[in-house]
DNA sequence: TATGAATGAGTGTTCATTCAT
DNA sequence: GATGAATGAACACTCATTCAT
């Protein structure tokens, strides 16, 4: 029963596109606190045409933690579907440069003030299926252990979410993120 | 160019101590953007009272977080005379253990909008003393791989809060430390 | 100086009807702080529309207090050459209704935030000339007592109107009124 | 089990008197929708010192009318103890005279955005007791006709206080309120 | 010295009015 | 002419910090 979204205008759908990519950019170096008046003004326009767009500033936040996880999702099932090993190391990789860019994301993700299975069910859904399959794909090719299921692959992400925060991502790859993997591969004990 | 500190009075000192003990639990439970005034009702004190002691909200944080790293510090080093293989693996889990109580810690620990070693160059000096120390040992003993440098343990303690305070204790110490472990036990490739 | 009222176009000159209508039943539910969009929403026009045609709130919430006001005086003047002695209270009686319907009526004329007399000259004179008629018939017709004046019934409607609004209708109508009604029809002192 | 409201210090108990008073005058005269900065302008404070006090503007307006409600009881117990088959009016003039110089009360006695009984019911039961009252008495005294009741009463206030906000005090009572008290002590049909 | 009252800048949000489409 | 998007000045309320008592 939800009304049709006529399409919007050409500038108005100019201004949302620009409010979104600026609140994605203020929110990821400096985290959710920002104040709506610091994004309407780095974006060039007045606060109250943020809130034509979104009514509060929490769907604000929202709807781009949504776009965010949903480009992720997309790109981690094109890698999985090529080599069914490597896709859950993908999906950690492309999870954590994510977070390392986005404090704002981290910050859902973690559960920091803001619940994502409640505030967004529909993506959280198909987030924690598209860690099942391929969860479940890597442990079928033995890439990685029998015993790890998805809570823990969710709970690896936010430890890596910090830590790629914590520290560059060319030293994350290359010094820290062999030692999860090396984790995640062992056979259990 | 530091001011002698001239002894407080008793019930001067003991309202600095009742302080910070009810600010790091204020500020574990609720994080760091707790109003100062609460941190004074719990701690059944004046707000003026804190900033006799603590000339900003931000110099009451810096202190307790000090406090806990030493807590840290002491604990480790005893644990590591007596089991080298094991300090660094027990400071590991004391290190998410606080994290995992403490919000405003992690916060701390992993720079969100506060840096260690220019808030607190001492300890922080002290605390990576500390895990080099430690680190050098396990590698002795052939507990930890010979490739891990006292950074990559420095990242791995940023995850590993960030992960406990998204997972319960007994959770995280059963399904994903063991992932951590076997990823730092493992020989380099 | 006024500007020749051009004749309007036939779709303007019916949306121009519209909104004064919709604006009208607007104002009489959610009072005179109902934002203008909402009024443009219920009429199906953008809110510019509104603004073509009346160039603030405020003239839009004047022109539907004049249109209401000119209905009560036709519908007056009909009754009191019917029955003379009856045509101060059909008045009284109208104006208590139009009250009791229309929010936005009975502030303008209180004066709450709206002066009559000096926003709608034209719409007071002839408000006041029915209202020495009326009540000089009635009291030719001894059905009001002789010492009440045009301005002592302009009193009495901003109490019934503001009574109306307070009691349901025919609660005033079968309680209230009827005292009203025994006070003016007694004699004097 | 409320608290026991310990005194206030002498230049706190000073400051909410303060803005108590100016509360009531700005809000009588600019009605409800006066911003709370105004308020504190007036009283020359911060607006954080009136929250410090009142939690919300609407419990500052409540205080305000809880208080002037008080007044008016009281006075009208004392008039009525001495004159019963005067107590009845002379509530109605007090509380026209109130309505007059306050803007705030009118709208809360009219419900307009307000309701007292949900508000403030402590202070709706004695009101509504007081007028049940002194109208049993003034009816035992033959002053006022056998047919009103308390709601007639409540009814008519909120009608004398528009009356009395819309035309000067001494005209009201000379002109107006003798046809009201002439209306009341009329005998029913 | 301790208290907690006062300050005032800042926050999310609304809405009359203007203006590009 | 009509539309509805953009503006920006309010507003209620919060909180770190200062200061009178």
């Amino acid at each position: 029963m939800t009304e049709k979204p006529r399409p919007l205008r050409a500038d108005a759908a100019r201004n949302r596109a620009r409010v979104l990519q600026v609140a994605y950019e203020t929110f990821a170096e400096e985290g959710a606190a920002v104040p709506i008046d610091e994004i309407a003004r780095r974006a060039g326009v007045g606060a109250g045409t943020i809130y034509r767009h979104f009514p509060t500033k929490e769907s604000l936040f929202r709807a781009i933690v949504a776009d965010r996880l949903r480009q992720v999702v997309e790109r981690t099932r094109e890698q999985a579907a090529v080599d069914p090993g490597e896709g859950l190391y993908a999906f950690l990789v492309h999870m954590a440069e994510q977070g390392a860019t986005d404090l704002g994301l981290t910050e859902a993700f973690a559960g920091i003030g803001f619940d994502l299975a409640e505030a967004l069910p529909d993506v959280e859904k198909e987030f924690t299926g598209l860690m099942a399959d391929i969860l479940a794909q890597a442990q079928r090719a033995g890439t990685v252990r029998s015993d790890v299921d998805v809570a823990d692959i969710k709970t690896l992400i936010v430890g890596l979410q910090a830590m790629r925060r914590f520290r560059g991502d060319s030293e994350l790859m290359h010094r820290v993120y062999p030692v999860i993997r090396a984790g995640l591969a062992a056979p259990p004990d």
